[in-house]
DNA sequence: TATGAAAGACATCATGT
DNA sequence: ACATGATGTCTTTCATA
């Protein structure tokens, strides 16, 4: 089970925001010895509560026009190459930079975040490489206009 | 504009893999002294390419059932209460913590990622605090399954 | 598990090529 | 862009409670 006191909480929510605070400058917020938050993050390491260490990337970088992509294949007899094909998509879109993510969604559909320079060019993405592909029941775009909460989501996943 | 060569680039790929490693550590393997890679990382802290250092969370903490869902809103006679209805949806929705990310879709919609402990949970979640909304054209649930691209989004949106 | 102190590693900066 | 060295800060370890 993991179990969390008040000060792993407020050690994780000031990682959170910025992960290259000194243990110093933490202790100093949290009224504590430097030992003992050193000792924390390195219990919160290996107990893998703590995964990584990661940077955000800023703006300029990141696509402007992002949707989210559903693709529902058609229900075929065969099971099978539901299944194969299922994999197939969602391979093949891992593998485009301008795809930011890929979940399989139920037994035949599978989602996608999408992002382009413009609204442009995603709708042609969206046409000229998802629509295509054959035996699709539905395909549905749902933009992503302005975020409210989990904006940082973008700079997290864009490649470089 | 933003203009990156082939070594940031590299030392972006390295941070995102592991954002604490030394700039030592780096050079190493970049095969560049130290001071060119301090200076690189520097630059792109400052050019704001680098935005932030954050943590990823670990599974033991993410939700273990996750859903991709569309709210659309019943289209009003008078515009000015759609924008504001758009506007309390989304608001509300941000404050729990079990939805990791919400953003406007279009004129009436809302898209929202939620997470639960499990697909009961979840089922319920929605049934409870969303299809209960007043005026809703339209609600959509997409699991996510499986991912293939982008697991780790989980761990940087759950929070502690 | 928490703490204080000490030792070593590190980032940072200035200077010069 | 790269090298070197000086400086102060930070991490890490360990002994102790």
């Amino acid at each position: 089970m993991v179990q969390l006191d008040d000060l792993d909480r407020a050690i994780l929510r000031i990682l959170k925001e910025d992960a290259r605070l000194t243990i110093s400058e933490i202790a100093e917020r949290l009224n504590r010895p430097e030992s003992t938050i050193h000792f924390r993050i390195k219990k919160l390491q290996e107990r893998n509560i703590i995964d990584k260490y990661t940077i955000i990337i800023g703006k300029e970088l990141q696509p402007k026009s992002l949707a989210i992509v559903y693709i529902q294949a058609e229900t075929p007899i065969i099971e099978d190459f539901l299944e194969r094909y299922i994999n197939y998509i969602m391979k093949t879109l891992s593998m485009l930079p301008n795809v930011l993510a890929v979940s399989r969604s139920g037994k035949d559909g599978v989602i996608a975040l999408v992002g382009e320079e413009s609204h442009e060019k995603l709708n042609r993405f969206v046409d000229e490489t998802i629509r295509v592909l054959p035996t699709l029941k539905r395909v549905e775009v749902f933009t992503l206009d302005e975020f409210s909460k989990g904006e940082g989501l973008v700079g997290f996943l864009v490649g470089v």
